[in-house]
DNA sequence: TATGAATGAGCGTTCATTCAT
DNA sequence: AATGAATGAACGCTCATTCAT
């Protein structure tokens, strides 16, 4: 592995720090200057590598997402069929949202609250597109039901998202069969 | 319909302006002298109505919580068959979120966020028994799959507040039609 | 004795109320609807009885200096000789700053901070003529000495004040004999 | 004499302007964004020296107290005998109360109002510890009356603050001979 | 690069005072 | 005479941001 520069140390300490202080306490509980500490640097240093609060936040919404859709389709191969291919995708989803959960649970604050500019949740989407393709293929090939992807991702995505907070709050506990059985419901929601 | 006192219209304006604020701009953006203006109201009013900012946010939270049970539960029938008990709580909650799109914008904010209380948020919750009691008929009759309400909820209800906010977004439209298919998926997900 | 009117009765509880208020949390803890609520009474109605809170606690200041003045002489008799006279004066002022502890608090108060008009101060020491008399009496017979009567009233009146906190912090507990004393130590401080 | 640096400068500064609005208007007038404007600061520089406004207050309490002490034992010698010993700390004493009068006049408005935490209180007391060693060593020699060390207190020290007040409000000016016969009063009050 | 003291606008909240009833 | 809801200026305090070092 690549050795980081002590700039990049600094950057993602304060990525890790911004997201550990929003998740726990909300956006309006998470001061620079306590980003700062906990990223074990000067307040004016963020200002060196973020325009502001508000590029910060969206620079953490945006990475985060990045690496959530690289995780989403680590294993993805376009030659699988239409069910395994989904299958592949939604695991790694599961995976990622209930086991990162910081960083899930941070693209969960932001995709339902208006912290993050319009801009940058429109630019943020665009790495599902494997995924929006593969949808695509299904219904050609009449395996997925005919609705709109907005449907289809509220059905099997955005589910997790409530798992997930559901876990964080010790309301349930998640293991192997917990995740085969929500994924049971995924596909019979979507399939056709 | 009753005339409502004076305070009450106070009371209602302030909770419309929170509302109306805190869903544009998050909880942080949201504050006590703006709401005190949007409800023609001096920004000492508020205490008379309200102990602090945070009782404010858990009351419009319960009131809504309870407005939307309420507006779910209003037709339904405990001697339905579960399929068509189901239905009919689902498209209550669907047209409250779909149509009442302000409140259930917020409360989707304050699901997703740390802005409520825990207390107010396990307060909020009970509203939904009938809902689980139905679930847990249709278990005993085995025309749901058996698992916990967690997951029932994640793919029958949490959906529609990602359909919700795509609407607000206005990333697509919805009609009758596109009703009627979400709750096809939200059935065939949980059925057995 | 005679009967209050109703008028009468409200303000002695207006008076009462902020007596103990500010003795026990000072002025800047003793707001208006504090006072109103603990004389049951609504804080639009103070206004009628006083036009604001500053005269409010002028007129406290001199209707209670005025009430010591009057214990304080109560049994002064001017053909007493100075001594005795004297000894007269102090044991009333000392029973009445050690018994009426609230009001001799609330003078107290008063004359060590700027909660009152100077104009109000200089009025309330008007009421101590007869003993600037005596004194000045004592010092034509040549039994007390030399002085102004500021450095007189230091040594024997304003220990007092001393005496009375400690013992409402209870860092002392006052008798018959303590206040002997006491009386003691004036009368040696100013007697020739 | 050592420089003082920037930020001692400072806290000095704001020292210096809390004791001279809280003796000139009173605790309640005393608010922070003046207090920071006559030190020439931003209302937010006060929280880089001080927690809050109790903590500003009990600070510059506990710090004039302490030089309070030091100026009123700077002069004294154990081994001197009672009265000369007595006499050596009172003057101290007088000289401090009647010349840095604003820092004496706030130790009087502290002692005489709830502004300060008990517990600043008790901590200040303990600095007058060798003048109440001086007079239980008279009271065994029998020079000094057998009192409890509050009414020694009350008749010697405190009458001070009574005399500094009116020379504040210039109703009395004070010279060598004024302060000589205030010892005389002071002395002749305790001596056995 | 990096610091952190300093800023000052803006927050949540209080409270002396008013006025329609 | 009496109320108490309503006001809004002013409070104590926070925090995103700047800038001299």
């Amino acid at each position: 592995m690549q050795e980081l520069s002590k700039s990049e140390i600094k950057r993602n300490a304060l990525i890790k720090a911004t997201i550990s202080l929003v998740i726990n306490n909300g956006f309006h509980a998470a001061p620079m200057s306590k980003i700062a500490k906990m990223a074990s640097v000067s307040p004016g240093t963020i200002y060196l590598y973020f325009e502001n609060k508000q590029d910060l936040i969206n620079k953490v919404y945006l990475e985060i997402k990045t690496a959530f859709a690289t995780h989403a389709f680590a294993n993805y191969d376009a030659t699988l069929n239409v069910q395994e291919g989904f299958r592949n995708i939604w695991f790694q989803i599961a995976d990622y949202k209930l086991m990162q959960i910081e960083e899930a649970m941070f693209l969960s604050h932001c995709d339902n609250t208006p912290m993050i500019d319009e801009d940058s949740k429109k630019e943020g989407i665009k790495h599902l597109q494997p995924l929006l393709d593969l949808w695509k293929r299904g219904q050609e090939e009449g395996v997925i039901k005919n609705c709109c992807p907005y449907i289809l991702y509220a059905y099997t995505v955005y589910p997790l998202a409530f798992l997930m907070n559901a876990k964080q709050k010790k309301d349930i506990t998640i293991n192997e069969e917990y995740i085969q059985n929500a994924f049971l419901l995924a596909w019979d929601s979507i399939k056709q």
